[in-house]
DNA sequence: CCTTTCGATGGAAACGTTTCCATCTTGCCG
DNA sequence: CGGCAAGATGGAAACGTTTCCATCGAAAGG
């Protein structure tokens, strides 16, 4: 049992002053067999758990198996069964807490169903993404989720090639047969004007993304259609799109409240258009909620801290995420056209929305001299 | 139903029709060479830029190729070459604004060397910790990024067995031998003495991470030693840790606070815990910076919306996460006991803190009526 | 006591690559 | 005009696993 390592130890070379440790060369199956004086099939069955094995023999593999602190080949075993328990998630980007958070919820469902993830961002690139989706497909992962970026053509000779495929919070409406996990925007955004609309404003302005091609803006159209039923009339100059960045959104939100000063309050369609709002209502000078009400789609922690804290649409991420991986890796029999999953959002109300004096239903006031309307928490 | 997906329909290879259509199994090294008429040897020379090729040849096996949808199988070529092309990420937390951050970092530079990333989140557990490398090393990646958790003799058994390991963000002081990319804490946290101490702060609040075991505390034994060239005296109360999880932050602060209302300065040890000072300051009435400054290590997002803004020591997060996966995988060759990495950090210096008016040098005012004192910014 | 059956085990063939080595063409130089 | 070098190419052996299949032994049933 002593018998130390045949041949072939440096393949390529490198790593010429020892490293740490001993570890000449990982050790392989064979060289379990070999100690623990069985056959491979034997050491095999023991750590695949298929099979039967004499208790004895388990207990030797086992003992000669750490004894030589081998660890079973993912490689081997991903060439020999086609199958690497791998997932890809492709996202716009791991900095943002949204996916940070859809993330978090992929590593724990992935976690529990015994899978690894690739994570790679694509920051709203189609070629990038394109390029991401060839590696993933290279790796022979088992399936991938993806916040799309919206090419759609592009998206769709994925759908092709990949193994399995689930969207997770955007949906591309040209491809319907793809799974997918949303979030219930339209409500969360239905939700928000309702609860402005019922605070007495009348003038309120959407802040939104401007998809780079495909989407259609579920947000947006909910901010429109809620407009009826809310007793509100749309001004089409209050709905203000912005490139899904930073400068840009500050530069929409600025343009906004620069131009439109009777606007009442600014209902922001994700994170990054409320932060913008947050700052340019600051850089004007504009109490909130007192001069101008602000929430937004999407609870990050900064929503909290925020003085005063902004009432926002929560969405669920984490849970999105897991249902995104489960409905990848788990469901693998059947497939309805059941559509995509819609997970409920929630009206987080907060401090940044306040009543509006009916004494003064339109517009904003001037001065900063105005008393703080009634706030809510 | 048309059966939508390609979910592998000859589970033991049989396929037994002709496949001239699209991708029934996916396309092998072999179909290509069949389809090309020439041999494996070459279509692999082809793929992997290895050998020589007449173009003709070459431009035959990419006719080919492209036609079957060949993609080159990552398990076959990394079983065969010992080397995966992936690299593992170990992080507490990938929702914690600054893992996000050293995502990225590697993320980029991953990209750029063309490799992929294996992510996974530990939370702060040992054996959670070890169950990842454990996996990750059965993957076979190339090397390992992992911001440790303190687990010492944990990492001392995994040095051994990981391809290659670099310590981002905290190195543990049993294994110097691990290569490690680090954010000059001490110094940030020296900074902030000073300057708290230049605004006239004589009673400054350290909030720090309660290292579960290992640390020692870089950053505390910074905020110590930087009292006496400050001259500061130590005042051994206000030294206060907590665990590192929301709740315990929010306990810590709130202990704090209430106990001692001397405090005029809090010096918080990380963004939770900063997010603790703030949340709980706004609690207790404390006006910050008149009632009470505050300041803390990592300048994430949020710090720039809270109002006021707070100041804060900005470590490089992402470039400690590229600096980190250069060193895995580029410097195969010097190892140097070169020590640690050490990236400079900032100090970003916002409203959040304000000059003690020397007429009470001392003490924080108890009633709320105090008129602000000078901020900067 | 013989036969049947079943559990335990080992051998060997795949899985899809890369790469060594041998073979076959050529083109070139002497 | 012949031999040789060099370029192009194909065959085949590994890489580390799983799994089919065959073998062997023993227990059980007759």
């Amino acid at each position: 049992m002593m018998e130390t390592f045949p041949g072939k130890r440096r393949p390529t070379g490198l790593d010429a002053g020892g490293r740490i440790g001993m570890a000449e060369r990982a050790a392989t199956i064979k060289d379990v067999a070999a100690a623990a004086g069985v056959g491979i099939a034997t050491v095999s069955r023991v750590f695949s758990g298929t099979g039967a094995v004499a208790a004895g023999t388990r207990e030797r593999v086992l003992a000669a198996a750490a004894d030589l602190g081998y660890r079973p080949s993912a490689l081997g075993r991903g060439l020999r069964t086609a199958r690497s328990g791998g997932i890809g998630l492709i996202v716009p980007d791991v900095t943002d807490p949204f996916c940070a958070e859809l993330t978090a919820g992929v590593l724990a469902c992935a976690r529990t169903l015994g899978g690894h993830v690739v994570v790679d961002a694509a920051h709203g690139d189609p070629a990038r993404e394109a390029e991401i989706l060839d590696r993933l497909v290279e790796q022979r992962v088992d399936g991938i989720i993806a916040v799309p970026a919206g090419d759609e053509s592009g998206w769709r000779g994925a759908a092709r090639v990949c193994p399995r495929l689930v969207f997770a919070d955007r949906a591309l409406p040209g491809l319907p047969e793809v799974p997918a996990v949303l979030a219930d925007d339209a409500g969360g955004v239905r939700a928000l004007v309702e609860y402005l609309a019922g605070l007495g404003h009348r003038r309120i302005a959407y802040l939104g993304a401007a998809a780079p091609g495909a989407t259609p803006g579920v947000r947006e159209r909910a901010f429109r259609d809620a407009h009826a039923p809310a007793g509100l009339v749309l001004d089409e100059d209050l709905v203000v799109p912005a490139r899904p960045a930073r400068d840009a959104a500050y530069a929409a939100a600025a343009g906004l409240l620069q131009r439109r000063d009777d606007v009442t309050a600014v209902l922001a369609a994700g994170h990054l258009l409320g932060e913008a709002a947050v700052l340019v209502a600051r850089e004007l000078d504009l109490r909130v909620p007192a001069d101008v009400s602000i929430a937004m789609v999407d609870d990050v922690a900064w929503a909290e801290l925020c003085d005063p804290p902004l009432t926002a649409v929560a969405r669920p991420a984490r849970d999105m995420g897991y249902r995104a991986c489960e409905l990848l890796l788990r469901d693998r029999a059947r497939r309805g056209p059941a559509g995509p999953v819609l997970l409920p959002t929630e009206l987080v109300v907060r401090g940044s929305c306040g009543a509006l004096r009916s004494a003064r239903p339109g517009g904003r006031p001037s001065g900063r001299s105005r008393p703080h309307a009634e706030t809510i928490r």
